[in-house]
DNA sequence: TGTACATCAGTGAACGCGCGTTCACTGATGTAC
DNA sequence: TGTACATCAGTGAACGCGCGTTCACTGATGTAC
């Protein structure tokens, strides 16, 4: 077992976070930090090979040795930077969920929330909605990063721990357009609210022809929940 | 392979429909039909076992042998009835589907749908979304059966077709209370509302706690949303 | 009511396979002097 | 600029295990006469 921080100043783009993890006894994180440029190939490759794989074959068939093979390289090299397979889907859930958060913090700044109007907020939310539907669909087996997360309880915490980031930035925002609700039931509005848009973008991906369809009313569906919540209920 | 319709006169409890099916390669129906008390019991056991196996190690760790060994059987006599693990999870899924359908069908019979003011509607829905919750928790690993559907391509179909089932029964009952909404857009909004409570149905089962304030607040969000979609857009 | 026979229900023991994972090693890259 | 050495990156070959599944069989139940 390599000690931690040995690469510490390196570029941190493989985020190698090597704190340890109790949880549930699955260790999730990396391992090895690649320090050179063909490692830090042969990481990306184990990542954007696995996201394939899943588009293509499922999550129940997918294996290590099918990456391995894949990717063009031997088991020994894909355990040397993962511990396990559970390890390589943890950290593309993440790398979903940091996108997805990134894209909410954004629209956040640009007033995304900060609307009026039923129309407005319509309008905004959607802009939004398009855009996390988009990062998910370009992201290698996202679709199926995002199943994966509902049902590998490992993996459960990171979609949990970004909503609750995101809940969090987005309730400061609330609480100024909606002084009235109290702190609980907006708490929990927000957390209902993502949850729902983040259903939505499921049920998106699944029946892709009717993708702006689905979108548009789950974004209607929203506004005309905030709109009455802005008017007492 | 026995021909099917050998006992086609005896309780179709176990409902071993033989009907072939293509799909996906994947053979999914029951086989053999159980006639006698024993195999019913052999047949239900399965089923159970199954369920409460899911709830305990999850559905990555189960497996055909884990049931075999639980159940007191040993791997032929499961085979005798059904081809594959797929085939215990489709009928489980199946029989939760068709309870959750069913309290609906009760639900719509007693003019559930049928509300007028925005908290009678609340109110209606709240008991049809709090019947469900209930049924789903007691079905044995009826938790994680809703999420195998999920993630099982196979699967997927049983839960599609209990939605399509259930939402053109809700469709034609709201086509008299919004008649001025395009049909289209009213077949999107039914499935769009089914699709969020049974996600927030599930959502309710991951933080048991706090079900009562989820479970309110979807009901708040849907009868906004119909209250809305009644008052034009 | 008793027996012979057909069918149904379940057993014991094993199969081949691919899984996740590891050991001992070689080749590639970077670094100090 | 060249060489010696340390570290990093990846290989070849195999491991034990539990998976889903099957074969040939025995025991239990129902039925006809």
């Amino acid at each position: 077992m390599p000690g931690p921080g040995q690469n510490s100043d390196l570029t941190k783009r493989p985020q190698p976070d090597n704190t340890p993890q109790a949880s549930d006894g699955v260790e999730l994180e990396t391992k090895v930090s690649p320090s050179q440029d063909r490692a830090r190939n042969t990481f990306e490759t184990i990542l954007s090979v696995t996201g394939d794989l899943l588009s293509e074959v499922g999550f129940e068939r997918l294996s290590t040795n099918m990456v391995c093979k894949r990717a063009g390289l031997t088991p020994p090299a894909l355990y040397r930077y993962f511990p396990n397979k559970y390890a390589i889907l943890h950290e593309l859930g993440r790398r979903l969920m940091e996108a997805q958060d990134q894209a909410v913090f954004e629209w956040l700044r640009e007033g995304g929330i900060d609307t009026q109007s039923f129309e407005a907020s319509a309008e905004s939310i959607l802009r939004i909605q398009k855009r996390v539907n988009e990062i998910t669909k370009t992201f290698p087996g996202g679709a199926w990063v995002v199943r994966v997360m509902r049902v590998i309880p490992v993996l459960k915490e990171v979609r949990l721990d970004s909503r609750d980031l995101v809940s969090e930035e987005i309730l400061e925002a609330l609480r100024k357009n909606l002084p009235d609700i109290p702190e609980d039931r907006l708490a929990m509005a927000t957390k209902l609210t993502i949850e729902l848009m983040f259903s939505a973008t499921e049920m998106a991906l699944e029946v892709p022809e009717r993708e702006e369809e689905i979108t548009r009313e789950v974004c209607f569906l929203v506004a005309s929940y905030h709109a009455r919540l802005r008017n007492g209920s």
